[in-house]
DNA sequence: AAAATAAGTTAGGCATACCTAAATTTTTGC
DNA sequence: GCAAAAATTTAGGTATGCCTAACTTATTTT
């Protein structure tokens, strides 16, 4: 149907359309790690493809078709990587690259029998949701860790940088995601936190909390 | 390290080594479903990379290097294959085509942990052996029910021919692996072989009997 | 052993998906 | 609003891996 390629073209569109902005070349071509004149070449065979709306110079947006093939692609990223924490054993910050060559297996019938054997799970060790086999997500409403108010309680909901260096900073201060989080005081200085988490007060730099998806508890 | 179609020619050769003859640039043609030309020129490529020898009209053998790679995608074919039918629950005719793209994800680390997830299983779905991590096969030496004697008694250990069609087939004859069947009786006319299996007797016809492997009870 | 057939290779093309360098359009700063 | 900077596209090139058609080598048949 398509090419790798395509499917992490669709998956990249995807994912900068769900953090607000739109999509634009040079974005695209940070994130795949492509030149922009690359991106270019690409975005026209989608845009051929009905897979995205192409108009030069000003972005791109998925079609109702692309989005429902970017949903697939991130429903399997997010399911193999709970199989890989959940029934292998691997840590948080070691299931991405894995789960990258995963998402491309194709197979329906495969991918719905794993949701099931997985439990049927909401969200991905990330907390990032999973998308149901219709397409449908369920985002629940977050704020950042970094607009916490003093004394607020909250729970851990998701990261919203996933990189591997990251991921194992949090935990190896002890943050896994779910714990309880409260917020002790913030600095006006440089906007850090003191937060308590498991019995342990840590001071989290900004940086670290704005890329804190909490819920209130 | 290596691409996707590499990794098919090598595990292409390797079973036609398995099986006996040397390796011929149709042959793998055959198997592979492409041209005999495209071979030849693959086929050059992976002797510039020291993973086969190759000499013009001669056909191919796997070097060491060669067939370790090879032996890694079998491993990892195998044990997704496991995967597939005892977790996911399903059929020996159905995972064949899911197996063949698992079999390219590159992670030691994972294949490793889905051995030991899977309990370290010692042959496939299909009675086919699994490579240890070191690259070691463990054959059972097992003969082919065409060539049983009459009145023994034998265990299916495998099937030599992995069709979907052929498996199914089978499967609705109520024929499966590690089953015990006794021979009946041998038709001087064709060959053909009549068997109790699971307390049904069945005649199965020489080109079904050549296709099963079995050990002695 | 020569002719016929089969097997394998070479030559020249094509599509995908990258690239660099140069040109163009849009955005930003004054 | 105009020049500089940034973003994007175009043009032309490369490597992979496939193809067909024509040719060469090996094998089989008689």
């Amino acid at each position: 149907m398509s090419t790798f390629s395509e499917q992490n073209y669709l998956k990249t569109i995807f994912h900068l359309e769900q953090s607000g902005g739109d999509a634009g070349t040079t974005d695209i071509a940070r994130i795949i790690g492509n030149k922009a004149a690359s991106v270019t070449e690409m975005l026209k065979k989608l845009s051929d493809k009905k897979l995205i709306t192409y108009q030069k110079y000003q972005g791109v947006k998925l079609t109702s078709k692309g989005r429902t093939n970017a949903i697939g692609i991130v429903r399997k990223h997010r399911l193999w990587e709970v199989f890989l924490l959940q029934q292998l054993g691997f840590a948080w910050d070691e299931v991405h690259d894995m789960a990258e060559q995963l998402e491309h297996i194709e197979s329906d019938e495969l991918v719905n029998r794993l949701d099931k054997y997985l439990g049927n799970p909401k969200f991905d060790p990330h907390g990032d949701p999973i998308p149901d086999k219709n397409g449908k997500i369920v985002n629940h409403k977050s704020l950042l860790l970094s607009e916490g108010t003093l004394k607020g309680k909250y729970i851990l909901a998701g990261v919203s940088n996933h990189n591997n260096l990251f991921l194992k900073h949090l935990s190896e201060l002890g943050i896994r995601l779910n714990d309880v989080i409260t917020v002790k005081s913030i600095m006006d200085y440089d906007k850090s936190i003191a937060i308590v988490i498991n019995h342990k007060t840590i001071i989290l730099p900004h940086q670290v909390a704005c890329q804190l998806k909490v819920i209130k508890a």
